[in-house]
DNA sequence: GAACGCAATAGTGTCGACACTTTCTTGACG
DNA sequence: CGTCAAGAAAGTGTCGACACTATTGCGTTC
């Protein structure tokens, strides 16, 4: 489930992000991920109007498999489709953030007391494992990876719940998400504040005291939500900073991934 | 069926729509309308595998939009896409139906106490009002009234929690189950259970008694589910049954079990 | 007679082209 | 000078065609 691979690796997708369809690495689908992957970079600014022949270009591939990307990532929430004007890049606004987060800790609070109830033994602990196995070099790993462990230590829980809608539903949340998750990692704000949070988490669930561990799983995600407020406001200036952006827009190809 | 387009693309009246992305009345959304139907009303059966050719022949557009239609009900989760082999039609099994159910009682619960804490008296109002303005009426109704009605009436409940994230998740839920709880108006084990159901889920809002509502809802939703599963089994004897549907496929070939 | 392989067919994935719509440019008019 | 309109340019929406993959049907071999 965490996708891996998608920082570098172009050639190898894999991944069934929010539904269990399986696809292969054809040129859609490779549209898919690397259109994601600059949504979710800031590559491409929140606002701007998506230039189908530019990215098509860009990526080598007609537009056929662009425009099927760009439906797909519309009906996930990425983009958004006006009739005659083509794709636009959501902005997401801090009410809009604070949404998503809500209905983050909705969906992952509910995981968690399904998760109580209907575990087994075993899978309780391997959610301990997986979070042991970790936590002790969490704060020296690169951000990408830190987004990565914490992002799947939460997937973990959803798929415990034994509901495979509820992992799609996270799964789509969290990727929607992500690029703010990883600004926040990498802002000062973060601490360690989350290895404590996690740690007790994990407790909770050994214990299977699901009041108490979806109570620490809402304080958790509040808590990162007011992180991520400032940290956010301190990323939008950088984006929308000169010199940063504008290298998707050149006429050649830019070259990615 | 509804509608046919011939050879002049002339503007055709459009067609309701649901989620929040607008979209015009172009082939590609046409298409997407007319096929969730023909899933919904199963048409096309479970499991099936989906014909692009065939389909495009039937909706007289060309394989394009048809495909962006399907990538679109791919994302939703009503059609699945094996890569060489094209888009199936997702067979909503018993469990899958309950986790879809799960995930829904766990979203309007939320919504409930979202609710409960944050409108406005007047909007309280509205969904008291708009429950009273129905319930008189509602089981003379046409099933497709109803269900409307029904859907409506929990949509409401979702807008006011004032998350748009919970809004239009709920709406997607609901459009995939949307088949199942038709059917189980028409069954007979439907009755007005519903009705004082949800008379009473409109006290608790009006009291604003998050707690007791959000329980009530619970409860609510985990009777239509049992009561949906002997609904569903009926209903799966009816579609594949004989002489039933097999008018899409007219030259083809049935022979499956 | 059954398993296997090979050819033929059906079907998806992608492409380039074109029609139609929106947006930009330019020049006339007040 | 600013406004507006007509034409040009850019861009999306859809189409038909073709390449490549999966599937089916047929003939061969044991």
């Amino acid at each position: 489930m965490t996708e891996r691979a998608e920082t570098g690796a172009d050639s190898e997708p894999s991944l069934a992000n929010d539904t269990e369809t399986r696809r292969s690495a054809d040129s859609s689908e490779r549209a898919y991920h690397t259109i994601r992957k600059l949504l979710v970079e800031f590559k491409l600014k929140p606002g701007e109007r998506i230039n189908e022949v530019q990215l098509s270009r860009s990526l080598g591939v007609s537009r056929t498999p662009i425009r099927e990307a760009l439906n797909r990532l519309a009906s996930e929430g990425f983009v958004s489709l006006t009739p005659n004007r083509g794709f636009f890049i959501r902005s997401l606004s801090t009410e809009g953030l604070l949404d998503l987060y809500e209905l983050r800790s909705i969906i992952e609070c509910a995981a968690f007391r399904l998760m109580c109830e209907r575990a087994e033994d075993s899978e309780i602990d391997r959610l301990r494992q997986y979070w042991e196995a970790i936590v002790d070099g969490y704060r020296d790993q690169p951000p990408d990876i830190i987004l990565a462990e914490d992002e799947g230590f939460h997937m973990l829980i959803a798929q415990l719940s034994g509901n495979p809608e509820i992992v799609g539903q996270l799964a789509s949340i969290n990727a929607r998400i992500r690029f703010i998750r990883r600004i926040q990692i990498e802002h000062p704000s973060h601490d360690k504040a989350q290895i404590t949070s996690h740690s007790a988490i994990v407790d909770a669930a050994v214990r299977r005291d699901a009041e108490n561990g979806a109570k620490l799983l809402r304080e958790h995600i509040e808590m990162t939500v007011s992180a991520t407020q400032q940290a956010l406001k301190d990323a939008l200036l950088k984006v929308f900073a000169p010199d940063n952006g504008a290298e998707l827009k050149r006429r050649g190809r830019t070259r990615d991934a």
